[in-house]
RNA sequence: GGGUUCUUAGCUCAGUUGGUUCAGAGCACCUCGUUUACACCGAGGGGGUCGGGGGUUCGAAUCCCUCAGGACCCACCA
């Protein structure tokens, strides 16, 4: 045999790859024979590089796009990139910086001429690596999200919506991230899970025109300068006298009042609580409802500004002041003390710069009443999540919906279609082109002669995910002229061929950190412009982590390179790797141990192959047992095609493969082909191996989904069939199976063991020949495996005896006895041992089923199938015992 | 603080409506084996009483209560 003993990945992978690429076979397009099924990737970032978590998200939606095409459906997997406004814009400033280029010093239009060389230059790395995976994308489809008819999807959404009334402009209080300077959503805001250290402080005010200091604490004691109030909880006590009173802030001698406000908690700190309605959320809430001034002291950039009053801290960053206000408060004995404090900060996502809470003016989406059908439609099951545990995390996030702040002070996104023509907070329009937007522009106004140089665009562009939420139609072109009707501001059908085939969308495939980032308002916008879920199935990933329970992540240094493990391992053995621990819903708890063992099972197939097709064949009758062994065998292999669809019904990809492992190493390598293999160097009949081989195509073609590489390999290892890939063949259905069969190879296997057992224990040689004695009432169902018996256990003869012989070794199966006449001495002792052992655990078990039966309550409470269940308990049971105890006294 | 959820062999997890020996799987582990597809292998084996306690029931890993310990989501105390 000239193949070699390990297969090779690296030296079939391209060229498979190449090849279904060259024939089309990812491509998918409108074809009314055939049922749609599409997936639409979670688009990673364009400048982003593939992870640990894209690879097992993307090796689930391949497994799911590969069946679906050997279904015989129309598999449709659109890949596609995201902008990642922030993350990229970033990402492009540090480029500029390294060159000694400052974003300020650049106009808008050149920024993103270096944005998009930038993109152009690293864009997609992330996709070609998808293809090393096997990942068999329709890659003609690739969507980018700011692609020109993307951008315009998203432009015509934001003026629809704004038409409709969802979008509006408002000062609010959001999340400010002082090094991008933009705004986020409050879903971009980490809070680190422990808390961070830092120090809470004791500051005093004087109380006007007394001798008299409140005390409150804070941790951000450079927002002094700007508060408004002191508050106190109105039940305490031990401030009632000050209620109404003036407090006045240090150093700048502003006279505040003292209030009351429920918010304010009686035993936190000193129980009065200093109210800076500009820079706390809280606080700002506690200013509308007191009418206090809002005083603004930060700048865009975190330095303060004149209006804190202090001309020595302006300019400075917060930080900075903080250290020195600290300092000042306490030269001017205002610092009454510190103490060490655990608070949770917030950082950005993407800068994890602690952001500021600023008030400003931002664009959101009203949530409210465009989010009732999408809340519904998972609630009542139109789309169905997996796990289903999500439904109740959806549920709430979807009951206490809040706005979503859309517009982010970048410039690398969808620019927001506002146009200013005034200076009022109202004088703008919105529309799609600056043409409209003049002409609404002299409307609204009543300015006829308005020209486009007093029309000013805003200056933001909108939050990635306000476009990305439109993808499972944008892929599809859903938003062009020709079918997303602007009057209604919905997607009508029968104008969009693709969409009206593919959408809605089937499964998606993605981690549900970003289940409201994302998911949700994929489905909010699914109902509010098709009137229809965008996909049916949502699974949902789990984390990616080290066997630590860590996440994996570029500065812990332990996540692999992906592109190294397919290297090491093979594209096969790292798909399946991933699989074997991800249950569903569950971390993946990652170690190279696991895709080791998926490499394992790729030379366990391959090395099936070389059997297979090594033998030399001679016209010979095919013997006997070879027939059970492969009637067995279709009948194991439609049971475990049904369990395998079950798991796939239930999107349980571990327990799926878990199946299909097991199948091809237990019961195909470790039982089949031991069983039909002929001995050493001798020929095997015909019909036996043309039945192997198509058992070995079948098994290929449900590892298919898995393991690509290996398997189309293989399917022309076996037979020359160069216009019939094993990637469009098709998907083997469950046949009906016989049981009989299945029982009396498990009989026969439970046989097989037992004198494996024996060898093992005596130290006899597998090699060495037994003869197998029988006690049994039914001889026919010995006879009948008796072939496959001396085959399998080597024993050269199988016959039956009344009574046990003399210098036997013995074992007991169900009420029948087995001996096994050795040249040995017996050691009487340890059998009788070993047989005594097996009596008091039957007895014990008779007991328990006797206790049970005569158990009037049981008998007349539990199903009658369950009482009868019992019965044949305690048969088999009495049986055996009887057996056992024969076999002893004939020790 | 509010909510959701989990705790089954050394590890990662199955265990559908309580009832077929339901206590399972994969990996790890131990013993033996250089057998003629594969040592990236083969054969065999030992491990848990289902987090603790209480209850319901003829019967509970499976239902209820309680305690302990995780995880996640949301909100957030200056």
């Amino acid at each position: 045999m000239s193949i070699s003993t390990k297969y090779d990945p690296a030296s079939i992978e391209d060229k498979w790859y190449n090849h279904w690429m060259e024939n089309g076979f990812f491509k998918a397009e409108v074809n009314p024979d055939k049922e749609p099924y599409s997936i639409v990737i979670p688009p990673p970032n364009v400048t982003g590089v593939l992870h640990m978590g894209h690879m097992l998200n993307n090796t689930i939606q391949d497994i799911l796009i590969r069946k679906a095409r050997m279904e015989g459906k129309e598999a449709c997997w659109v890949p596609g990139t995201d902008h990642a406004s922030i993350a990229t814009e970033a990402k492009v400033v540090a480029m500029l910086r390294e060159k000694g280029i400052k974003k300020s010093d650049l106009s808008r239009d050149e920024f993103m001429k270096h944005a998009w060389e930038w993109k152009e230059k690293y864009g997609g790395i992330i996709l070609e690596q998808l293809k090393k995976l096997g990942a068999s994308c329709d890659w003609d489809r690739t969507a980018f999200t700011m692609d020109e008819g993307y951008y315009k999807a998203v432009i015509k959404v934001f003026v629809d919506l704004h038409k409709k009334g969802y979008i509006y402009r408002g000062l609010r209080m959001i999340n400010w991230d002082t090094e991008a300077q933009t705004a986020l959503s409050n879903e971009e805001v980490i809070y680190k899970e422990d808390g961070e250290k830092a120090t809470l402080y004791s500051v005093r005010y004087q109380i006007k025109g007394t001798e008299e200091y409140v005390t409150i604490a804070t941790v951000r004691p450079e927002t002094i300068l700007g508060d408004a109030a002191i508050a106190v909880n109105p039940k305490d006590k031990r401030y009632t006298h000050l209620i109404g009173k003036k407090a006045i802030v240090p150093f700048v001698n502003r006279e505040i009042p003292i209030i009351t406000d429920e918010h304010v908690e009686l035993d936190f700190g000193t129980g009065c609580l200093k109210v800076t309605p500009a820079h706390d959320p809280n606080d700002y809430e506690i200013g509308q409802r007191h009418d206090l001034e809002v005083i603004d002291t930060i700048n865009l950039d975190g330095t303060l500004n004149e209006a804190c009053g202090i001309d020595k801290y302006v300019g400075l960053d917060r930080f900075k002041v903080r250290k020195l206000i600290v300092k000042d408060l306490e030269e001017a004995g205002h610092l009454v003390g510190t103490e060490d404090f655990i608070t949770r900060i917030g950082r950005s996502e993407r800068t994890n710069t602690v952001v500021e809470p600023k008030l400003s003016l931002q664009w959101f989406i009203n949530m409210k009443d465009i989010s009732r059908k999408a809340h519904a439609a998972v609630m009542e099951d139109d789309v169905l999540l997996f796990p289903s545990k999500f439904k109740n995390t959806y549920n709430h996030w979807m009951e206490n919906v809040r706005d979503w702040c859309i517009s982010r002070q970048l410039w690398w996104g969808q620019r927001i279609p506002a146009y200013f023509y005034g200076q009022g907070e109202d004088d703008y329009v919105v529309a799609e082109t600056m043409e409209e937007a003049l002409q609404l522009a002299r409307e609204k106004s009543g300015k006829a002669d308005l020209d486009v140089a007093n029309l000013k665009q805003d200056e933001d562009v909108l939050d990635t995910w306000a476009s990305s939420w439109l993808f499972p139609q944008a892929v599809f072109d859903g938003f062009n002229d020709d079918c997303f009707d602007k009057e209604t501001g919905k997607i009508i059908k029968g104008k969009n061929p693709d969409l009206d085939y593919f959408y809605p969308t089937n499964t998606l495939v993605t981690a549900p950190e970003i289940l409201f980032f994302w998911v949700a308002r994929m489905i909010i916008a699914g109902y509010e412009y098709n009137g229809e879920k965008p996909f049916k199935n949502v699974y949902l990933t789990g984390i990616v982590r080290d066997k630590k329970r860590r996440k994996m992540s570029k500065s812990l240094g332990n996540s692999p390179d992906p592109l190294d493990l397919i290297k090491q391992y093979g594209a096969d053995g790292v798909r399946t790797g991933m699989l074997f621990s991800s249950p569903a819903g569950n971390d993946l708890l990652f170690d190279e141990k696991l895709v080791e063992q998926g490499r394992n099972f790729s030379n366990k197939i391959w090395n099936a192959f070389r059997l297979v097709t090594g033998w030399e064949v001679k016209d010979i009758p095919q013997p006997e047992e070879n027939k059970l062994a492969i009637e067995w065998f279709e009948s194991r292999l439609n049971q475990s095609i049904a369990e395998l669809e079950d798991h796939f019904g239930k999107f349980r990809m571990s327990d799926a493969l878990m199946t299909v492992y097991k199948l091809v190493w237990n019961d195909f390598c470790s039982w089949y082909l031991e069983w039909i293999k002929p001995e050493y160097q001798q020929p095997i009949d015909q019909v036996t191996l043309d039945k192997t081989i198509a058992l070995f195509e079948q098994l290929m073609k449900v590892l298919h989904p898995f393991m690509p590489f290996i398997t189309e390999e293989l399917w022309h290892g076996v037979k020359e069939r160069s216009n019939d890939p094993i990637i469009t063949s098709a998907w083997p259905q469950a046949g009906s199976f016989d049981k009989s069969i299945l029982v009396s190879a498990d009989l026969l296997f439970e046989i097989t063991t037992n004198l494996r057992n024996l060898r093992n224990s005596k130290g006899l040689s597998p090699k060495e020949n037994l003869e197998l004695l029988v006690k049994t009432k039914n001889e026919s169902a010995i006879k009948a495996i008796s072939a496959s018996i001396q085959k399998l256990a080597n024993v050269s003869s199988v016959s039956f005896a009344q009574a046990k012989p003399d210098n036997c070794s013995s074992f007991v199966l169900g009420g029948d006895e087995y001996f096994i006449p050795l040249n040995l001495e017996i050691d009487v002792e340890a059998e009788k041992q070993k047989l005594e052992e097996e009596l008091k655990y039957a007895k014990g078990f008779l007991m328990s089923v006797e206790k049970k039966l005569s158990n009037e309550k049981f008998v007349s409470g539990a199903p009658a199938q369950v009482v009868e269940n019992e019965k044949k308990k305690k048969a088999d049971a009495e049986a055996k015992i009887k057996a056992i105890e024969e076999s002893l006294r004939s020790l």
